[in-house]
DNA sequence: GTTCCGCATGAATCGATAG
DNA sequence: ACTATCGATTCATGCGGAA
C-alpha cells in the first residue's frame, strides 16, 4: 500500500512551477482556461495571444516531467467570427518546437453537450485531449483500461465469416486477421482513442466541468500507485482529488484563492484511509 | 422532380479541375489519398510533402466552388516515428491563407474500428471532417438532418415542473435561459458535430472505406435537389453514386482507370428512375 | 437495497442594437 | 468601421429524494 498524498499551491503556475525539480512528475493532466473565458481569473487571454501566453508554461512542464512521463492537455478552440480559431493547432506546432512529441490526440465526446442553435453550426459535442511526451518510449499500462465487450463485439466479432477469419493482416494492418480467435472469448477489449463521457455539473462550483472519470482513466493508464500527478490549473481540484483517491500523489496549482481554499477544504474533509484505498483500488482496478 | 445525373472524369484532378467553370459547384465532399498510401496512384505523397501537394488542388477547389457552397475534407494524420504528423494542421493554416474559412471540424466516430494493439497507442476510431467555406454565409438546411429526441423527453415532458414553465431568461453572464415547454411536441432535435457511423469495408475494392451515410448526411445538409456535388478523388465512387441517388448532379474525378471503369459500370447498372428517386427521397427525406 | 422519477445545470454563438 | 452588450435559441445527463 502506498500513502495517499496531495500538495496544493496557491499562486500563478508560471511562477510556482519554477520551484519544482526537473524530471519529477509522472503525469500532467490539465484543462487550462480556454481563450477569453474565466476572464476575471486569468485576465481573459485573447485568442490571438493564447499561444504566446501558454508557451512559457509548457516549457516549464517539459522541464518538470519525467522522461517517461505523459502530458494530457484538454483544450478546444472557440468560434471567432464564424470560424474555428487556429490557436490550438498553432500551439501544437509551437510545442513541438520546444521539444514535445505530439504522440496522440484523443477525442472526448461530451455526451451531454451544451444546448443551443445557430444558423450555421451545430452544438459542439467534443473536445481535444492532446497527448504529449518527451520520448517515444513512455510508461503506459494499456490493460488497466480495458473495457468490457460491448455491442461492437456482439455484432461484428461473433458473426465473423470464414473469409474474415482467414483474412490476412495486410488488409487493415491492425493485426486483426490472424489473431481474431484470441478476441472471440475475451471479456475485455482495449479501448479506442475516443472517450465517451458526460460533463459533471454538480458539487463543483467551477465553470469547467471535468468529470472524475477523465483524469481517472489517464491516471490508470499512465501511472503506478505512488507516482506524481500534476495539474497546474487545478480549478475545483478534480485531478488532484482523483489522484489521491487512487493512491497517487496529487499536485495542484491554482491562482484563485477561492478555488484553492475549496480544494484545501475538500482534501481535509475526505482524508483517505488505507481501507478506503483498498476497497476502491484493489484487484483489477488500479 | 429533378433529373439525376452524374459526370465522371478519368484523369488527374490537378488538370481536370482547371477545365471546370468557376463558382459552379455547390458541395465538395472528398477523402483524398492519405499520405504515403495509394503509392502507385499519386506517387505516394510523403507526409512532409503533403501540404505542398494538396495546396494547388485546394486552390482550384476554391475557384470552382460557389460562394454559398461548402467543402468537406475527410482526413486524418498518420503516425510517423511515434508521433502524429502535423501535415493536416499545417494544411488548415495554409488553406486559410488561400482564402478558405475553417468553419468547423466535425468528428467522424468510427463505431466499428478494427481491434488491434500497439505498445503505445490505442486503435484509432475517429477521423476529421473539416468544413471549409468561402463566406460566412452559406447554404445549410439543418432541419433535414434532425434526429429523434432522447428518451428522457418521454418522461420529462409529461408533467412540466414549476421551474420548467417559469425559467425564461436566467441570470446574465453564466446563466442560460431555456423554456422546456417549447419542447412539448418535439420529436426531433438538432444533431451535434460528432457523427457516429460505422465504416463500410466490403464490396468496394477500395482502400478508403467511406460509408454511404457520410456523403448522404452532408448532401442533405448543404444542397438542394439538382445541385452539383463534386468529389475530386472519386475512388470507388461513393459520393458520386449517393449524390445521383439523391437527385443531385454527382461529379467525380479519378486518376486510376480501374476505379474509373468500376464507377462507370456502377452508374450504368443502377440507372435511377424517377420512381426510385421518389421512393427514396420523397417527403421528409431530401 | 433497488428502481424510478423529478430536476438543475453546463468551456455557446449569432445577430441586432447601442456606444 | 469597430467594439460592447443583450436577447434568443436549445439537450441530455447525473444526482438525490421518493417509492
Amino acid at each position: 500500500m502506498y500513502t495517499s498524498e496531495a500538495e496544493i499551491y496557491l499562486g500563478d503556475c508560471r511562477e510556482v512551477l519554477k520551484t519544482f525539480p526537473e524530471n519529477s512528475i509522472d503525469l500532467i493532466v490539465t484543462s487550462p482556461p480556454y481563450a477569453d473565458s474565466r476572464k476575471k481569473t486569468y485576465g481573459g487571454i485573447h485568442p490571438n495571444k493564447y499561444v504566446e501566453w501558454f508557451l512559457p508554461i509548457s516549457e516549464e512542464l517539459l522541464r518538470v516531467l519525467k522522461p517517461t512521463g505523459t502530458f494530457i492537455l484538454n483544450i478546444k478552440e472557440k468560434v471567432v467570427n464564424g470560424e474555428r480559431h487556429t490557436y490550438v493547432i498553432e500551439l501544437i506546432l509551437e510545442m513541438r518546437k520546444q521539444g514535445w512529441l505530439w504522440t496522440e490526440e484523443f477525442i472526448w465526446h461530451k455526451k451531454n453537450s451544451y444546448p443551443g442553435k445557430w444558423p450555421n453550426r451545430f452544438r459542439d459535442a467534443w473536445e481535444r485531449l492532446l497527448q504529449f511526451n518527451k520520448q517515444k518510449k513512455f510508461k503506459m499500462y494499456q490493460e488497466r483500461v480495458m473495457v468490457p465487450i460491448g455491442d461492437w463485439s456482439k455484432t461484428r466479432l461473433q458473426r465473423l465469416s470464414e473469409t474474415d477469419l482467414r483474412r490476412d493482416n495486410s488488409r487493415v494492418g491492425s493485426g486483426f486477421g490472424k489473431r481474431v480467435a484470441n478476441w472471440l472469448n475475451r471479456e475485455y477489449v482495449y479501448p479506442t482513442n475516443v472517450l465517451h463521457m458526460a460533463t459533471q455539473c454538480t458539487n463543483k462550483n467551477h465553470s469547467a466541468a471535468f468529470p472524475d472519470a477523465l483524469p481517472e482513466w489517464f491516471i490508470k493508464l499512465f501511472t503506478d500507485p505512488g507516482d506524481s500527478v500534476l495539474d497546474p490549473f487545478m480549478g475545483s481540484g478534480t485531478t488532484v482529488l482523483v489522484a489521491r483517491r487512487m493512491g497517487r500523489k496529487g499536485i495542484g496549482i491554482e491562482i484563485k484563492e477561492e478555488y484553492y481554499r475549496m480544494v484545501e477544504n475538500a482534501l481535509n474533509l475526505k482524508q483517505p484511509t488505507l481501507f478506503e484505498n483498498k476497497e476502491l483500488y484493489g484487484t483489477n482496478n488500479y
